[in-house]
DNA sequence: AGCACGCCGACT
DNA sequence: GTCGGCGTGCTC
């Protein structure tokens, strides 16, 4: 039968022919002599692997025995192949893929009763995952509820031969401790300064005042660098890393320090991480991948304008670069630097418990860096038709153009597509939920009220403030706006920067510069007045964080406006009454931060309490909610029906746009857990607790969580 | 997560 | 009688 093909089972034979390929290829890999039992190290023969899996039931570390052949290569922290997921066919492991992963440990004995799998390769000498390393990225998964191995894929960069092979420059010594520069503007800048240089690890929240940042933060990681330790900086976008990057370069020359970017690409990046990981390099300052930088002895962490929704990373467990870099100063005793024209709430907090301390200029020196502030009523149109075409109150229209006499005016106009939150017609106060003190959403076409965190409706609003009982949404014509705007100055050019086209700098020259929120280029010599632009877009925004982001916004652009003394002036049109209106004209980011805090505290709110959402089908929710064990004291806060997308991006809300399609036609629903401070581990623990008993029974869908969810309403 | 084992319906 | 569904369990 074998040879003789019977016509009409041409494909059976052919089958047959294949199957005993598969057969004899099989034997062959039996009989390898690669693949049969090789001699062991004599020392240490045992290594604890961590797997790059991401599974969150498989989060723990597997022993490989350690073959004479890798003895010497195999060391804690190189990066290694191993065989993973094989079954036991009569004594002898069969299939199983190679997975890349980690060599965290070399051990004398295995805990595991099973007979150990060997190493299969080790990839490279280069030690990337140090012990800090490893404590960092296991601090990071516990704190977000994630995979040790989802975090290290965000910590350690892939593998580049090319990059690895060559050498990385020698270490520069110590340079010498920096002048103190313009620190002199705030009371206790110096001694902080002083304290890094002699090696102490103070902690502080710096409202930094507008000029001259760049400068103030380049002797911060000076002064770390003269203690002899290195320092970690993130900024929120490429182009504060190239003025921060530009500073050092002036203040310690070439060589002390490196700037980590993702724009970069690999080879170039994974040299840069190589010269930090090898102690070539000392300080680093970067956008939020820098976060992991593995700077040895680290003696300063800092992060600016940690209010910018940039820091929260994109990727599971959706890291935020201000609570990693505290995490790490914790671990390394290091000092902290948390600053930005604004204040964020939860700095404010760290200020609260004493944990930080404030460096704020005094009032009269505020008052000198930063422009002349008005505010102009939206309500207050012009006489002059240009000023009535571009729909702009009379006081803005007048201080733009007086200004154009004398260089660039920085027009700041909101991104379409923000979510109007329903407010009290009268007071505008937002319209909250009596019971869990949620936003209230329209749900249906008939206009009922109800709470977008707990869900329950309220048929009776009235506003807490002013006893109105009617609301409205605000709705945005800001691009449009922004044309007229150009229509109404004809003779002035007019250039945009934005979502399509970020401009870094713009020259020293009469011009109409409308850009959005973020995306303000740095005039050269200053601007010679601000327009910032429906305030009421902004502050309206379906979000938590509406307040304090807008005042953020209007500061970063309020800082590139020259100083009230050079004639800078700024025109917020918003209701003088509101806080954050009333915060920038005072130019007061630390108080208004304070207030907000305490209110925060009041409704608790985060940072006050600490919350997670969890996103999953009705069924799922409900499953997980029986598994998990909550903390005592834990609200559940609904569920309610989300619209579609990924809960885990920042896809609605803050800074983001779109957030419509609300309703749940995808039939997903979020509940909000809600801890008391202090308990927010427990909270992690407990999720990922829940979730690991949800995979291993398959009892429903998977949910998905998120530790300090940023678009929470 | 993958991947294999194991026990019940419609087809050569 | 087999091919194949996806429930349950493990991976050093």
């Amino acid at each position: 039968m074998n040879g003789t093909p019977d016509p009409g089972s041409d494909s059976s034979a052919g089958e047959q022919l294949e199957l005993v390929r598969l057969e004899l290829k099989k034997a062959r890999a039996r009989a390898r002599p690669g693949a049969g039992p090789k001699a062991t190290a004599r020392h240490l023969p045992v290594a604890r692997v961590v797997v790059n899996r991401s599974a969150l039931v498989i989060d723990q570390f597997f022993d490989y025995s350690v073959p004479v052949d890798l003895d010497e290569i195999a060391q804690p922290g190189v990066r290694v192949r191993v065989r993973f997921g094989a079954r036991m066919v009569e004594g002898r492991r069969e299939g199983g893929n190679l997975v890349d992963g980690f060599l965290v440990q070399r051990l004398e004995r295995s805990d595991y009763p099973g007979s150990l799998a060997p190493l299969s390769q080790v990839l490279s000498a280069e030690r990337v995952l140090t012990p800090a390393l490893l404590r960092l990225c296991r601090a990071v998964a516990d704190r977000y509820a994630g995979s040790l191995a989802d975090v290290l894929q965000l910590a350690v960069p892939p593998k580049h031969n090319r990059a690895e092979a060559a050498p990385s420059p020698e270490p520069l010594p110590a340079p010498a401790a920096p002048g103190p520069g313009s620190w002199t503007r705030y009371p206790l800048g110096e001694a902080f300064l002083t304290a890094l240089a002699a090696g102490e690890a103070p902690r502080a929240v710096w409202a930094a005042l507008p000029g001259g940042w760049a400068g103030e933060l380049a002797r911060a990681v000076a002064a770390v660098l003269a203690s002899g330790r290195g320092a970690v900086v993130v900024l929120p976008e490429g182009r504060a890393v190239a003025q921060l990057d530009a500073a050092l370069l002036e203040l310690l020359g070439a060589g002390r320090h490196l700037a980590l970017t993702a724009e970069l690409g690999p080879e170039e990046r994974y040299r840069r991480w190589l010269a930090l990981s090898r102690g070539s390099v000392r300080a680093v300052v970067g956008t939020r991948a820098a976060m992991f930088a593995p700077v040895a002895d680290l003696g300063l962490v800092a992060v600016w304008d940690d209010g910018d929704d940039r820091h929260s990373d994109l990727n599971a467990p959706f890291p935020h670069a201000r609570d990693v870099l505290l995490l790490r100063a914790a671990e390394a005793g290091a000092a902290v630097l948390i600053g930005g024209l604004a204040v964020t709430v939860e700095s404010a907090q760290l200020l609260h418990t004493g944990w930080a301390r404030p460096l704020l200029a005094d009032r009269a020196e505020a008052r000198r860096a930063a422009p002349l502030v008005r505010t102009g009523s939206e309500r207050d149109q012009a006489n002059d038709a240009g000023a009535r075409a571009a729909r702009l109150p009379s006081h803005a229209w007048s201080v733009a153009k007086e200004a154009l006499a004398r260089g660039p005016v920085l027009v700041q106009v909101p991104r379409r597509g923000y979510v109007p939150r329903l407010a009290c017609v009268r007071c505008r106060e937002p319209a909250r939920c009596r019971h869990c003190a949620g936003p209230l959403e329209l749900r249906d076409a008939e206009g009922a009220l109800c709470c977008d965190w707990c869900g329950r409706p309220d048929q009776d609003w009235h506003c807490q403030e002013c006893g109105a009982n009617r609301l409205r949404a605000q709705v945005v014509g800001a691009r449009r706006t922004a044309e007229e705007l150009g229509r109404a100055f004809p003779l002035v050019p007019v250039r945009t920067s934005g979502r399509g086209e970020v401009l870094a700098t713009v020259p020293d020259v009469p011009a109409l510069v409308v850009a959005t929120p973020g995306a303000e280029p740095v005039a050269e010599g200053g601007y010679a007045a601000a327009l910032l632009l429906d305030g009421w877009a902004l502050l309206g925004r379906a979000d938590l964080h509406a307040g304090e982001d807008t005042l953020r916004r209007w500061l970063n652009a309020a800082g590139l406006v020259r100083s009230r003394e050079q004639g800078g002036a700024v025109v917020v049109v918003a209701d003088e009454g509101l806080r954050p209106v009333q915060a920038l004209v005072r130019w007061d980011p630390a108080g208004f931060a304070g207030t907000e805090l305490a209110e925060r505290a009041e409704l608790r709110f985060p940072p006050v309490s600490r919350m997670a959402s969890v996103t999953g089908t009705s069924a799922s929710i409900e499953d997980l909610l029986t598994l998990i064990r909550l903390p005592e004291g834990a609200d559940v806060l609904g569920p309610v029906a989300v619209g579609g997308g990924r809960p885990g991006g920042r896809g609605e809300g803050r800074g983001g746009q779109g957030g419509d399609g609300r309703g749940g036609q995808d039939g997903l629903e979020r509940v909000l857990l809600r801890v008391a401070p202090g308990r927010g581990a427990e909270l992690a623990t407990a999720l990922k607790a829940a979730q690991v008993a949800q995979l291993v029974r398959r009892s429903a869908e998977p949910v998905r969580v998120r530790i300090d969810p940023l678009d929470i309403g």
